[in-house]
RNA sequence: GGAGAGAUCGCAUAGUGGUCUAGUGCGCCGCACUCGAAAUGCGGUGUGGGGCAACUCACCGUGGGUUCGAAUCCCACUCUCUCCGCCA
């Protein structure tokens, strides 16, 4: 959600940087029209009851002092006025929600910063690091290795629950602990307090991040109107729903592990072998609230965070930049974190670090006071990923694979693991 | 799942149909007193919307209803607490 007098005041303001995401500025227009008339009603529907509540509270005094006719008479008088608020609060109630309809369906706008894309650009790459290992031998893909050392049983997870929900066996299911630990340990160690989160939200919830009315088709509902959570971002972010935080308590770090459900509709057959792409997986979020004279600085180091990961994990990365064109809806900046698969020799995404401004606090109603006494702002609210386990877990067995089929734990995890390899 | 109690302006409480535009205490802010502090006294102290000034509307867990008028009465729901049952 944007802020209303942005949006009358700078039309064009918002008509540029919904452009520049190369999203639909109609909506802007839609806007103003249905503000005009939500306003223009409740204009309308304020002054009878202003005029009603005047009535009423002569009737009272005129009972008090015993006159009973002219009371009766006042009652009747308020009769039709009753008919015509009651008429109002309709409309006005309409308009109201038509208007925050469309409110929570336009994007947000893109920070200066961010570099226009075009039809072939829409990344930068701003970072790289790490040395992409060469192998003297041809190293297997991820579901190979996880197939022939007994990590993973994708074809018994298939069985007792469908396709992308992988089970996670022996040794594989130990190293996939080890990294969880590891991750959560690591960030709470850089100043992060750990949120364990529930795996089911309620509606408001998600409203509050982003992820309804507009994308019902991608959640898992369970009974109740309650959902499986896509990602900890939604628990983790409305903790804070419809709060005023302290000043000085910012800026707020949290970060949790969770397990996610994304139901992937019409994302079927698109780089789903292995552990790509998955109906469930677990990721560690970090989550940040923060003022807006903070939330750029916020955003670099929450990035630094998510790269740190992969430094410890001695995985080769690079920090891409994402272009106007293709930030995500509620974002304003964005870096996506990619790490190397030398079997399937592409980069894939492990971690997607974004500030939000006001975008989400506006949904989910979460302010701070900047001083005592002043009146509360909206909070600048970020999350990234920290990363996201099965790419990180597939990465980890492709590049540390050895030439006799043995994969070496990373030194990093192996106290948590409790040993120096997987197989022989 | 069953029975009962409760939800009021940061906290605690009052309020059971008409100056409640919600009282009081604590806390907080300002001022006075003081060398300073404590104590004391006086004043102020919620959120959101519209106008964006005067002003005005809404909000007493949420949503409906009764009424000229609801914190107050009725219905449904949510949450909290106590007890019982069940259970990892």
């Amino acid at each position: 959600m944007l802020d209303r007098d942005l949006i009358r005041r700078h039309p064009d303001t918002v008509r540029h940087g919904i452009a520049r995401k190369r999203l639909d500025v109609s909506i802007v227009d839609q806007f103003l029209a249905a503000d005009e008339q939500w306003r223009a009603t409740l204009l309308e529907l304020e002054r009878a009851q202003a005029e009603s509540n005047r009535i009423s509270k002569n009737i009272g005094k005129l009972m008090a002092e015993g006159k009973r006719d002219e009371a009766e008479a006042a009652k009747a008088e308020t009769r039709d006025l009753k008919a015509r608020i009651a008429e109002l609060e309709a409309e006005s109630r309409t308009h109201e929600d038509a208007l925050r309809q469309i409110e929570l369906d336009m994007p947000n706008l893109p920070h200066d910063s961010v570099p226009d894309g075009d039809a072939d650009t829409i990344f930068q790459v701003v970072r790289e690091g790490g040395h992409l290992r060469q192998f003297d031998f041809t190293p297997a893909a991820h579901w190979d290795l996880a197939e022939r050392l007994h990590l993973v049983d994708f074809a018994r997870g298939a069985k007792i629950a469908g396709s992308g929900f992988p089970v996670y066996v022996g040794a594989g299911a130990r190293l996939l602990r080890a990294v969880i630990t590891f991750m959560v340990n690591f960030q709470t160690e850089r100043g992060y307090q750990e949120v364990f989160p529930p795996y089911l939200v309620n509606r408001a919830s998600l409203v509050g991040t982003g992820q309804l009315p507009k994308f019902e088709e991608d959640l898992y509902a369970s009974t109740d109107d309650l959902f499986l959570i896509p990602t900890a971002e939604v628990p983790i972010t409305n903790l804070y729903r419809d709060e005023i935080l302290d000043a000085d308590a910012l800026p707020i770090r949290l970060c949790g592990y969770s397990a996610c459900f994304r139901r992937e509709a019409g994302a079927a057959g698109k780089d789903t072998r292995g552990l790509q792409r998955l109906h469930q997986f677990d990721k560690v979020e970090m989550v940040k609230f923060a003022t807006p004279e903070t939330s750029y600085a916020e955003l670099e180091t929450m990035t630094d965070d998510a790269v740190a990961v992969l430094e410890a994990l001695q995985l080769p990365y690079r920090v891409i930049e994402i272009c106007a064109n293709d930030i995500g809806a509620k974002g304003s900046k964005q870096y996506d974190v990619e790490v190397y698969s030398p079997a399937m020799e592409k980069w894939l995404e492990v971690s997607s670090c974004s500030n939000f401004e006001a975008y989400q606090s506006r949904r989910a109603n979460i302010r701070y006071r900047p001083e005592p006494g002043a009146k509360p702002e909206f909070v600048h609210i970020l999350n990234g990923s920290a990363l996201g386990i099965p790419r990180v877990y597939s990465t980890i067995l492709e590049t540390f694979q050895r030439a006799d089929g043995t994969i070496e734990v990373p030194a990093v995890l192996q106290p948590y693991f409790g040993g120096g390899h997987l197989g022989g």
